[in-house]
DNA sequence: GTCTATACGGGGATAGAC
DNA sequence: GTCTATCCCCGTATAGAC
């Protein structure tokens, strides 16, 4: 399939490109395993393999190198969801899709929910950048329940979009923190397929 | 009413124990606005109006702070609930409360939220206090739900209280986060209304 | 019971050498 | 492009004065 959708080739990185790459990818980690506040930069450049003062050359400072650190996570998981729509998959089908990635990535997961934890203060560096996510995600969900709908069984009282997509993210948002504390306590593939089916959206077994 | 319950009336604090409830009372606010890894001793002990030294004189060290201030606002909140139980109210009556409560009471919102995820990493401090909080009111919340679907509409699929007591603390959780960032983008109560609503329990309008 | 003084490590950030 | 050196503030914690 090489050659299929032909764009510009990637250009070879550059070493500070490359240098860049290497210090997002450990950010991602450390961030993700122990939040904002308690990772230092001198952590991550130690983890990069080089100084405190080096990684601040590539990136303005803490809360910049944040910022494209989840920039850039939820360009991947974008993607993924994109390549499940173009594929024709239906709702349920990329719903359980995410939850099951985020089974196989709990990195992902606990970068999202620890961040977005801290991110409710107002100050925080992060705060606007979830705010304007939450925006977005509502919006997009809100969008592809109205589709999904239309092909469902009617329930009884008929569901609201706008609603619905707030309690679903929230769903998938509270069981995350259930279950970093906790693994086994919780099947999170069980707990959303049950609620969707509840809203008359069928989902395969 | 007063003296209808008659136990031993408090005896008057020392002063060491009022400093004490102060501690606690300014930990809990600096805490719940911006979360523990980002709250010093020194900070608390201002707020006081003492040194840091006097607070480490009250609590072994921060750690201990903060669990206190946990377990403090736990039990308040558990009277709430106990409360509502003890006057005849229904599962729905005491889970609409307790939301309300929770919109009257934003500091107290926004500490469990903010601590638990800092508390999905397994060394903090709370880390512990968390996981066990959340066995214990998944347990309580089953057995709830367990009477309370005695007396409810069957729905299909039926519900089962274990999962529907994780699913019900995700959505109450993941509302709080949604809420923190844009207070007026959501609206809790009629978010978990409609839950419930869904698993066959009627709510009072 | 609370203070001052102090210890020591760690935080983010910048200047300037190589 | 990365380093070393340095700044200054903040982190938790303790000893000992008042």
């Amino acid at each position: 399939m090489a050659g299929v959708t032909t764009t510009t080739p990637p250009p070879r990185p550059t070493k500070g490109e490359r240098t860049r790459e290497r210090i997002l990818d450990v950010a991602f980690e450390l961030f993700a395993r122990s939040g904002y506040h308690a990772v230092s930069v001198r952590d991550i450049a130690t983890a990069a393999g080089l100084t405190h003062a080096g990684v601040l050359k590539h990136f303005g400072g803490k809360d910049e190198l944040l910022l494209q650190v989840l920039q850039r996570r939820e360009e991947i998981e974008s993607r993924d969801q994109d390549a499940q729509w173009e594929r024709g998959d239906t709702f349920a089908d990329v719903l359980v899709g995410t939850v099951q990635r985020g089974l196989d990535t709990p990195a992902l997961v606990a970068l999202f929910t620890k961040i977005s934890g801290e991110a409710t203060t107002p100050d925080h560096p992060s705060h606007e950048w979830f705010a304007a996510r939450y925006r977005r995600l509502r919006a997009g969900l809100a969008r592809a329940f109205r589709t999904a709908l239309e092909q469902a069984e009617p329930v009884d009282p008929p569901v609201d979009p706008e609603l619905a997509s707030t309690q679903l993210l929230a769903l998938l948002d509270g069981l995350q923190v259930q279950r970093l504390l906790e693994p086994d306590a919780v099947d999170p593939v069980a707990v959303v397929t049950d609620h969707v089916r509840r809203l008359g959206i069928p989902v395969r077994d």
